[in-house]
RNA sequence: GGGCCCGUAGCUCAGCCCGGUAGAGCAGGCGGCUCUUAACCGCAAGGUCAGGGGUUCGAAUCCCCUCGGGCCCGCCA
C-alpha cells in the first residue's frame, strides 16, 4: 500500500498532489492537472486546434464524431458532446479502476456520531457509485450518490475542489454518471450524512439518462424489458431480487445441513419425462437427433438413488413450452429432492422445517414487506393437513365421490367451468374439481394428503387406504408450493403406468423412458421425493403477486419493428 | 384461445367522453445562487401522440387492423 498522506497539507485537500493514491496510474481524475503541476493553461479552455466549435458555443459538440446519429435522442447527443469535451480536457470518461473503495454504509457508520456541520478529522475515505440527483447551489453543490449499501450525499464546494474543476467538468456531470469521490465523512448543516469531497473522479459517463429521480420507472413493460433501469430506479426491486438470492442460498444451506448432496443432471435429454408438459425441442448436430429440454429433474435423480446416493437434490432450470402468465414462465427454477429409506411423512416434516426457516429469513430481509411478514407468521409448524377426498366431498356436499362414474365426474367438472376433452380421465376430472372447489380456499399453509390413485400415476399406492397414493401437496394462498410422494419403485408397475399414460392421453407428450425402467429393475430403495417450484416459493415467501416480480428477465416477446 | 384495459418528450403524467395551433413536472441547455436533499428563481428548447389504414374541411381525440404490455378467464400438475 503506497503512502497516501502528504506532510504539507491535509491529505484530502483537492489541490494537494498526494491527494490520490500514488498507484492510481490508469485512473485520471479532475485532480490530474494539479497532480502533474501543469499550471500553464487551464484544461478547461478548449484548444482551438482540437475542437474549434467548443469556443463560443459551449454545448455545440465538435463536428468530428459528434454528428447526431439517427436513433440518438437530443439528450444523448448532448451527453456525447460532454464526452468529447471531457476527453479534450484530458479527462478519461471511462477509466479503469477505483481502488481502496469503501461502501456508503462505512461512511454512514463513521459519520453517525458527528454533529450537524461537523467533519470527521480522521483518514479520508474513497467512495463510488451512481449519481442519482445533483443540486448545484452557486459555489456549493450536492450530489446524491448511490451504491450497494444505499444512498450517500456528496458535498462539493468550489473552495475544496478548486475553481477550475468546479466550474469546469463538474458542469458536465449528469444524473446517471458513475463517480468516485475522496473526502471525509461529514454531516451537512442540516444533518445529512455526507462526504465532504476533496477530489471527484469520473468513473463512467452515462450517455443515456436514468429514469425519473422521484417517480422512477413505472411502465410495467419497460421494467421487464430493461430490468437494469428498474434496478437503478427502485431500491424495492433490488431488495426483492437480493431476497430471492438469499432464499435460494438458505435453501441450499438447509439441505446441506440435512445431509443432502447437490448434483447436476442433464438439461438436454433424449426423452423429456417426469411431468406432463410440452417440451422445447432442439437438434443435436453431433448426434443428429432431436433433444428435448427437460421439463422436470425426477427421472435422473431417481437413477442416482439406484446408484447408491441416498440424499440428493438439484436446483435447476426446467423448461415448458406453454403459456406464460402470473404463475408460469416458460423457463423456471425447480428444486427436486430424493431421499432413500424415508417416506412422505418424513418429507412432510422436512418441508415444515424448511418453510419455517425460510419464513424467518425473509421476515428479517424484508421488514417492510407485509407479504414477507405474513409468511414468517404463517409458516409455523405444524401446518394444517386435510384429506384430498374428504375435503373435496365436504366442499361439494357429495359422498362416495370415488365410486361415481367417469361420466358423472366429467359432467360435474364441466359444470365447475373446466374445459375437458371428450374422454377426459376420471383422475383429470378429480384434479379439476379439487382445483375449483378446494384449492382457492387454502390460504394458510395446508398439506393436502393422500390423493386418489387415479390422479397420480407415479406415486406409490397408499399402505392403508385403498384407491389412494401416498402423496401430499403443500398449498399457501391458494398456490401449490410443493408436491411430494412416496416414490414408486416397482419396475413392472412403472412400466405399466408409462404405457397407460402414453396410450390414454393419445398424445406424444407422455414419453416412455425405457432406460429409466431398466434402472428401476436394478432396485431403487424405498424413497420419498419432492418438487418445489423455486419461483413460486419465492413469490409466496415475499408476497409477490406475479412470477415476473421474482424473475430478473421474464420471457417477453421480441420488440416488433415498425410496420412498413 | 376469449374478454377488458393501457401505449402522448429520455422518465412521470395531463389532454381523448364532447375532433380545431400537443401541455406540465423531472432530466437536459443558458443565466443566478456557499448547506441543499422531489432544492429554488428566470429564460429558451425538446414530440413518428406505438404502427398502419379509414371517416372528416380538419384526428392524439371517432372507427378498423396490426404490434407490444397488463389484468381476468380458459389451457397447461
Amino acid at each position: 500500500m503506497p503512502p497516501r498522506s502528504s506532510s504539507s497539507a491535509p491529505s484530502w485537500c483537492f489541490t494537494t498532489p498526494a491527494a490520490t493514491p500514488a498507484r492510481r496510474v490508469p485512473s485520471p481524475s479532475i485532480s490530474r492537472s494539479t497532480d502533474r503541476g501543469s499550471s500553464s493553461g487551464s484544461p478547461w479552455k478548449p484548444r482551438p486546434t482540437e475542437s474549434p466549435t467548443l469556443v463560443g458555443t459551449r454545448f455545440c459538440p465538435p463536428t468530428t464524431g459528434g454528428a447526431r446519429t439517427m436513433d440518438e435522442t437530443p439528450l444523448e447527443h448532448e451527453r456525447r458532446g460532454k464526452v468529447l469535451r471531457l476527453r479534450a480536457a484530458g479527462i478519461e470518461p471511462y477509466p479503469w479502476s477505483w481502488p481502496d473503495r469503501v461502501r456508503s454504509g462505512e461512511v454512514r457508520r463513521r459519520a453517525e456520531a458527528l454533529a450537524p456541520g461537523e467533519t470527521d478529522p480522521g483518514s479520508p475515505v474513497r467512495v463510488a457509485g451512481r449519481i442519482r440527483a445533483f443540486r448545484t447551489h452557486g459555489r456549493t453543490a450536492f450530489a446524491d450518490l448511490e451504491d450497494a449499501d444505499g444512498p450517500l450525499q456528496l458535498l462539493l464546494r468550489a473552495d475544496d475542489l478548486g475553481e477550475e474543476p468546479y466550474r469546469g467538468w463538474l458542469r458536465d456531470l449528469d444524473p446517471g454518471d458513475i463517480v468516485g469521490a475522496e473526502g471525509h465523512p461529514a454531516r451537512s448543516k442540516r444533518g445529512e450524512v455526507s462526504v465532504l469531497v476533496g477530489a471527484l473522479t469520473l468513473l463512467t459517463k452515462a450517455i443515456a439518462p436514468p429514469p425519473e429521480k422521484f417517480h422512477g420507472l413505472k411502465d410495467a413493460e419497460e421494467r421487464l424489458r430493461r430490468r437494469y433501469l428498474d434496478l437503478i430506479a427502485s431500491a424495492e426491486s433490488r431488495e426483492r431480487f437480493s431476497a430471492r438470492s438469499r432464499i435460494v442460498y438458505e435453501l441450499r444451506r438447509f439441505l446441506d445441513e440435512a445431509g443432502f448432496l447437490e448434483v447436476e443432471t442433464p438439461i438436454l435429454t433424449p426423452v423429456a419425462g417426469g411431468a406432463s408438459a410440452e417440451p422445447f425441442v432442439t437438434h443435436s448436430r453431433y448426434l443428429d437427433e432431436d433433444l428435448s429440454l427437460r421439463i422436470s429433474i425426477e427421472l435422473y435423480l431417481k437413477r442416482l438413488l439406484v446408484g447408491g446416493f441416498e440424499r440428493v437434490y438439484e436446483i435447476g432450470r426446467c423448461f415448458r413450452n406453454e403459456d406464460a402468465d402470473t404463475t408460469h414462465n416458460p423457463e423456471f427454477s425447480l428444486l427436486e429432492l430424493y431421499w432413500a429409506y424415508a417416506d412422505y411423512n418424513d418429507m412432510r416434516s422436512l418441508v415444515e422445517r424448511l418453510y419455517e426457516r425460510l419464513g424467518g429469513i425473509v421476515a428479517t430481509l424484508l421488514p417492510d414487506r407485509p407479504g414477507a411478514q405474513a409468511a414468517a407468521r404463517e409458516f409455523r409448524p405444524p401446518f394444517a393437513q386435510i384429506d384430498f377426498v374428504e375435503a373435496l366431498e365436504e366442499t361439494m356436499g357429495v359422498r362416495g365421490l370415488l365410486e361415481r362414474s367417469p361420466e358423472e365426474l366429467a359432467r360435474r367438472a364441466r359444470e365447475a367451468g373446466a374445459h375437458l376433452p371428450p374422454h377426459a380421465s376420471p383422475g383429470r376430472c378429480l384434479d379439476k374439481l379439487f382445483g375449483h372447489y378446494v384449492e382457492p380456499t387454502l390460504r394458510s399453509p395446508t398439506f393436502v394428503m393422500d390423493h386418489p390413485a387415479l390422479t397420480t400415476p407415479l406415486a406409490k399406492r397408499h399402505r392403508r387406504l385403498p384407491g389412494r397414493v401416498e402423496r401430499f401437496e403443500l398449498f399457501y394462498q391458494g398456490v401449490e408450493l410443493a408436491n411430494a410422494y412416496t416414490e414408486l419403485n416397482d419396475p413392472d408397475e412403472q412400466e405399466l403406468r408409462f404405457r397407460d399414460q402414453v396410450g390414454e392421453s393419445g398424445e406424444d407428450r407422455y414419453a416412455y423412458d425405457a432406460d429409466f425402467v431398466e434402472a428401476l429393475r436394478h432396485g431403487m430403495p424405498p424413497s420419498t421425493g419432492i418438487g418445489i417450484g423455486i419461483d413460486r416459493a419465492v413469490m409466496a415467501l415475499i408476497g409477490a403477486p406475479s412470477i415476473k416480480e421474482v424473475l430478473l428477465f421474464p420471457q417477453t416477446r421480441r420488440r416488433s419493428a415498425p410496420a412498413p
